[in-house]
DNA sequence: TCACTGATTCGATGACTGTCGATACAGAGG
DNA sequence: CCTCTGTATCGACAGTCATCGAATCAGTGA
């Protein structure tokens, strides 16, 4: 999961190398999902920074495993960890990965 | 293909609707494929903001149609235009869309 | 120890996607 | 008009993915 890299300069400025390409895609790959995205906008926006997966799978007509196996894949992009307290399980974003993901969108103002 | 509505505050900031949610994971997708990012960033960083289906191939062990495909799907994403100048098909990135994408992404530097 | 609840993992299935070769289309130049 | 080259579309196939129900694991509290 994502040694850090100096990836990336914005993609506007030099093209991306494979390997840069294959690792950002996995993490485009992981929002690249409507459910994904509420999951991580959810969890980003819930006061403390964080949410119990109880806080999330009333939100979505989805059943359990499926929220799971989403929370997963968010977590193997390295887009947000868990941690348990007791009975419950919470996520937060790790601010880095979006903070990463955005720069590499971010148009090279010297050109447009 | 993306009447471009308020979207969006970051999502750090409040959920995403369902609505913008799905318009946002279409974007997301289209970027979630190495293909599709280093073409992207091809396009991008060519000189003249601009590169012909002629300058793309070359790069990458595909077949002419799977390359067309991806600048297919790029372009229904709203990330890429395409013109045609005599013999060559010319493609540019739509900056809007690419800003819109990293805005989202942001840290709402309030919290952290 | 035994149930009960929250969450994940497993296995199956239908849908989607990346890739290709074959074909079609569009413009340039004989 | 015909052919050649660049690009897109079509149809097929193999691999991946989202989803579910069933089973499993982890903690809590009787």
């Amino acid at each position: 999961m994502s040694k850090q890299e100096p990836c990336c300069s914005p993609l506007t400025r030099e093209p991306l190398s494979t390997a840069q390409a294959a690792e950002l895609s996995r993490v485009f790959k992981a929002m690249g999902d409507p459910v994904r995205l509420r999951l991580l906008s959810l969890i980003a926006s819930h006061e403390g920074g964080e949410a119990c997966v109880c806080d999330l799978t009333g939100v979505f007509d989805l059943t359990g495993p499926t929220i799971s196996h989403h929370l997963k894949v968010l977590r193997e992009a390295g887009l947000i960890s868990g941690e348990r307290r007791g009975t419950w399980i919470y996520y937060r974003v790790l601010p880095e990965a979006l903070r990463r993901a955005s720069a590499v969108l971010e148009l090279d103002e010297a050109r447009a």
